[in-house]
DNA sequence: ACATCTAATGACAACGTTGTCTTCAAGACG
DNA sequence: CGTCTTGAAGACAACGTTGTCATTAGATGT
């Protein structure tokens, strides 16, 4: 049926060993053979064997570990680590994983024990918990992990941080520079590490502005519509409302905006919304949002290589200085905030 | 390192045949033993080599063919397949396919050749090209097709189709009974069929109330906000404006509303806005969009269903008949759409 | 000219499973 | 009591690769 390595040998007329050779660019073939060989591959359409190659040898699958497979940023770094895999001959293997309670740790582990899977890369709230990285790590199961915010090295695996922290300073510096004072702040999940930094960067760009926080104005509560437009309209309905609000992602930020219409409050002229993430959404809203890009792909590119190299360089025996690196999310600024109305 | 087959066996005194077997759960092996060697399973944590499985036994992976990895349905039906694979003890493999010229064929016998397929589920437009097609079944390769429209049978594997010329008439008609009669039509790509389908219906709506199709209103385009504000634009500045939208998809749809915003033309009271697919914008949008509802998980889990059950009755050396499966997208009414002003 | 080295190639084991065939013992049947 | 059947278990090959070692032949050194 299909053409195995012992086709084309019989075809070129060498040993199998020597086809082997040549498909693994090993040295020592002569030019001569190495030409018919190919010549040979090339006639059968000879394809080698995964199953046989990484019984003999290495696993060459990373496996890609998400929460939430609603969100968009998903398929953002799922296409990222697809490129990077494609690039270094890896697949990839999708594992979304309910991150319920218990079992989640055992669903890992299995995943990681399976035979293909070199290692795994970790996005929140798995990358971010404590529980889950010591396990793995206790198994000698290798990952990266896809984090908010800096931290102090562990020696776990390389890591990539966003740095959710200057970017939500970032944004609430920019609603001040607009003259805002009353903004307000729509957490998401605090199981989200990223809602904790972010909630943090908003914290000390106050500070640093001498602007007290109003804890009216501090709404924790989900990443997702229905708890933006349900705290929206609290805010909105309060005696002093505020004039901006920053919502913790894209998704809040639409409910916000939701709330606003409802409500007959008209954005950004009465109201300024910031997102968080920069999905379709906020390009297709009316008004566009403004977002804080996160370059997903490029991130998840980053962690695939980096787990990728940590790989390779284990297989060598060296033990390999975890290279972190870190991402910063822009700004974009587009039509759902403008000076504050005096 | 990692428990064998071999290493159970030993520690649970049997032959590792007998293992085989017990976790196989071939029949004849005593109740004795079978406890023993689960017990040893249990013991040393031990997982069957997925590669050597492979090797000996079947290709155990379905491969997910999409072109469009922006599009919010791909992951809708990747979470389809991955539950059905799962259930079924299959593994899936991603491939996105950038839909160019040429050497896209190439790439599809490629991830097909790979030993670990066991065949592959084809999205549009390549469920939809002939080329694709002809050149898999020659070589013999499985694959299920998620298709726009039924189609007499061709006997190249099963089929799940998604009736879009009865949904598009449903919701042409929707709109006529709400008093329209200048609808205007905003396309996708033809080279969907899910477009030509859902203009097809909105033909044979109108025709059948008795309106005359205007050609002015009639504009094909791409499944984008950029094309849909732009033609919307055009729409608007019309002499005789439409007072409806039928806008092939939801991102259409997006631009439209985009575009009646800008000018300022209130939706639904002046204009009515109908997308299509369900995504997430139509429920966070303001207004939410009248939409039609696609099963995405729920076909692309019957696509996966149907896959597995061809490889698997092949293997059997039965022709299966191909069972061909029809899906039916639903009217979802919301809030962009109302009864024509008089 | 002879021993020694090196490059090119091949023979064969090994990887961890499953499939096929064989063996053995116990029970059924005449 | 001998033969046949059946169920339980093991021995061993096979899958398609790569790794290790052996073999060959030509080149090199003295």
């Amino acid at each position: 049926m299909k053409a195995t390595i012992k086709d084309v040998a019989k075809l070129a007329g060498v040993s199998f060993k020597t086809v082997s050779r040549v498909i693994n660019r090993e040295p020592s073939v002569s030019e001569d053979l190495q030409a018919k060989v190919w010549k040979a591959i090339e006639e059968l359409n000879y394809q080698p064997n995964m199953s046989a190659r990484q019984l003999r040898g290495a696993a060459s699958f990373l496996a890609f570990i998400y929460d939430n497979p609603n969100s968009h940023y998903v398929i953002e770094m799922q296409h990222g680590i697809l490129a990077e895999c494609k690039r270094n001959g890896f697949e990839l293997l999708i594992h979304p994983v309910s991150s319920g309670e218990g079992e989640r740790v055992d669903e890992l582990l299995q995943v990681a024990n399976n035979s293909h899977v070199a290692g795994l890369i970790l996005t929140p709230p798995f990358s971010e918990s404590q529980d889950v990285i010591k396990a793995l790590s206790e198994r000698g199961v290798m990952f990266t992990r896809i984090i908010s915010g800096e931290r102090e090295p562990d020696g776990l695996g390389p890591r990539v941080y966003i740095d959710d922290y200057r970017a939500a300073f970032k944004i609430t510096q920019y609603l001040i520079g607009l003259g805002h004072r009353e903004i307000a702040f729509l957490g998401g999940e605090e199981e989200h590490l990223s809602s904790v930094e972010r909630l943090a960067g908003y914290r000390a760009a106050l500070k640093a502005n001498n602007i007290e926080p109003d804890s009216h104005l501090i709404l924790p509560g989900e990443y997702n519509f229905d708890s933006g437009t349900e705290r929206s309209r609290k805010l909105l309905n309060l005696d002093e409302p505020p004039t901006a609000i920053f919502a913790c992602n894209d998704e809040i930020a639409a409910g916000a905006l939701f709330a606003a219409r409802i409500q007959q409050v008209p954005v950004p002229q009465a109201l300024s919304i910031v997102g968080f993430e920069d999905s379709p959404f906020s390009r297709q809203s009316w008004p566009k949002l403004t977002t804080a890009h996160q370059p997903n792909p490029a991130i998840a590119e980053t962690a695939a290589r980096l787990l990728i190299e940590t790989v390779r360089s284990s297989r060598q025996g060296e033990e390999k200085p975890a290279a972190d690196q870190g991402f910063q999310p822009q700004l974009v600024v587009r039509d759902s905030t403008c000076p504050r109305s005096s």
